[in-house]
DNA sequence: CTGTTAGCGCATTCAA
DNA sequence: TTGAATGCGCTAACAG
């Protein structure tokens, strides 16, 4: 691969001049630039971004650190990022925590020996502690769908509690009193949150909560599947489930119409995240909007902004969930 | 931020022991590694992958275009690239080119100019002729999803066209006479395979192929449901559909659900990917098997051993659709 | 086992 | 407008 030594040579100048039509300096004669243009391509020379990140000490990279990357809640929220990163000219890094402290803490790490110029992090396994760290280490660095209090300003969040307490309250509203609550089995804010608005709801509502009603699976649809098994097996009284996200609720679905049991006449379901796949099963679910894609984009200009220094929010950005309706939830007298 | 320098200074050694310790080298005293590792930590030393990538001329990356991340068949081939890379110590590079040329194009480039050490490239819109540029030029790239004939050993690929035969055939044999096919307004080769297997599969049966029995939309849910209603609006005999993947066939469901068309009843459906959502949509799908993980598994395997010069293989790998059965498709006389 | 030194490819002074 | 020279942070000889 050839180097910008190469080019100017082949080009008859100095590097300096070749750096200067690589970077669009106006300080270059016409005669220089073609001359060097003509080079680059006749030595399909390629400007080499290690080389600069180095010297510029800017690797035009944003960091991105997410749970899973094939979970299509974190694709969609990716390609937000991207698309405000290509419009800044950067691009994105981008790893995978799996839920799990070691592999958040390696691939925080991994993205900052990469000299991220911003960092947009989802990290539930790792302690507020070493987020405060991380975060001091590196201005740039913006905490995604959690709030840290230490650190509230960085941090963009749902209120997962109004989340559940919202849906719960719609199902109480609809008269419903024999509610569960499917939820994820990973101990992580955005669980212990969301049981905490559905169990707020029902006693607001004189409902007492009872451990049979909860089960706690993988997050993902055969965690749902699974966890609507264990509820029909205890032969208790049901009228609506309340479920920790849509692929658990898609879940759900399967089991119930595997029983022959038909939604939502004999039990409604409201899923959480409005993601795709809410509206592709049947029936179309009721379900709890996670604006995700207007957070990630305000996470990546907060992000962008902290690196310039232009803003200094003082608190954390709280996004509000909403309760989108469709035909998963029926009403009982 | 501190420099391998500082942590000499600190260390009081030199910046070759640093290094030493950094790169777990056996020439390096346990005493040295002890006030190193001590004086990394006090100082909070990151080492720059820039500047190693530098020098070491190589950057432990492996670079991968895909055409949209947040499409769930690209995250789980992202997915599966990641850990096999991760097996081998490297991160992966990823980007989108949205099935446009210009974009594929800057994404290649921005990976060669990242020095990646190996190249997965998920390309539809370049043409052959800039592939196999691109090729020439990077020992270590591999075409996924697509043949090349003239870098065939670099190609993985699946055979399209088996796919939708083996998927008509299944129908026909069903006692299927008016089937439908549902597919992609992009112009590329998969469409053309999937469509040509369809059509060969019609007239090995002695069945004629109508153009009002096609519709090329969007390939996604919402392509599907559009496909779906126009097929209806035209009042044409149809007892089977067969859709160019499972989003779209799962928008296929949706409206026919919407117009009381019972599945499979009335309608027999077929997907093909064999994605997480044919397992979700009612009734589950019968669809074809792509096996992307599978597939990427290779690519990544056969490009990390291309830069080790290990294989030269000599044929595109080719790989097999198979037809899942489950429950979209009923049987008629 | 350790330190000195020479680059890796590039951007950026500073003189000319 | 140009080029020579310097250094970004690091690895890898090499000599000790």
């Amino acid at each position: 691969m050839s180097t910008i030594k190469d080019v100017a040579k082949d080009a008859g100048v100095s590097i300096a001049t070749v750096s200067r039509v690589i970077n669009n300096s106006p300080k270059a004669s016409k005669k220089s630039i073609e001359s060097v243009k003509k080079s680059m391509k006749a030595l399909s020379y390629r400007p080499n971004a290690n080389a600069r990140a180095l010297v510029s000490k800017s690797s035009n990279t944003i960091g991105v650190l997410v749970g899973d990357i094939s979970d299509p809640f974190f694709g969609s929220m990716i390609k937000t990022i991207d698309s405000i990163a290509r419009e800044n000219n950067k691009h994105i890094l981008i790893c995978n925590g799996y839920h799990k402290a070691e592999d958040e803490r390696a691939a925080i790490e991994l993205l900052i020996y990469n000299r991220c110029d911003v960092l947009i992090v989802h990290a539930k396994a790792l302690s507020d502690k070493e987020l405060i760290e991380f975060a001091t280490e590196i201005p740039g660095m913006v905490i995604i769908n959690r709030v840290v209090p230490e650190i509230a300003s960085r941090c963009i969040a749902l209120d997962n509690f109004k989340g559940t307490y919202l849906a719960t309250e719609f199902l109480i509203r609809n008269g419903h009193q024999h509610i569960a609550w499917i939820s994820s089995n990973h101990d992580i804010e955005d669980c212990q949150q969301r049981k905490l608005g559905y169990l707020q709801a029902l006693s607001d509502n004189s409902l007492t909560a009872k451990s049979e009603y909860m089960e706690f699976e993988q997050p993902d649809a055969e965690g749902g599947e699974r966890a609507m098994s264990n509820l029909l097996a205890k032969n208790i009284k049901i009228t609506a489930v309340l479920t920790y996200n849509d692929y658990m609720a898609a879940g759900t679905l399967v089991t119930l119409n595997d029983n022959a049991i038909r939604v939502p006449e004999q039990i409604s379901i409201i899923g959480f995240d409005d993601g795709l796949i809410a509206k592709l099963v049947q029936p179309k679910l009721t379900t709890v909007r996670y604006p995700i894609q207007l957070m990630a984009e305000q996470a990546t200009k907060l992000s962008l902004s902290l690196v310039k220094k232009e803003t200094t929010p003082t608190k954390a950005m709280l996004f509000n969930p909403t309760l989108i309706k469709r035909l998963s939830v029926k009403s009982i007298s």
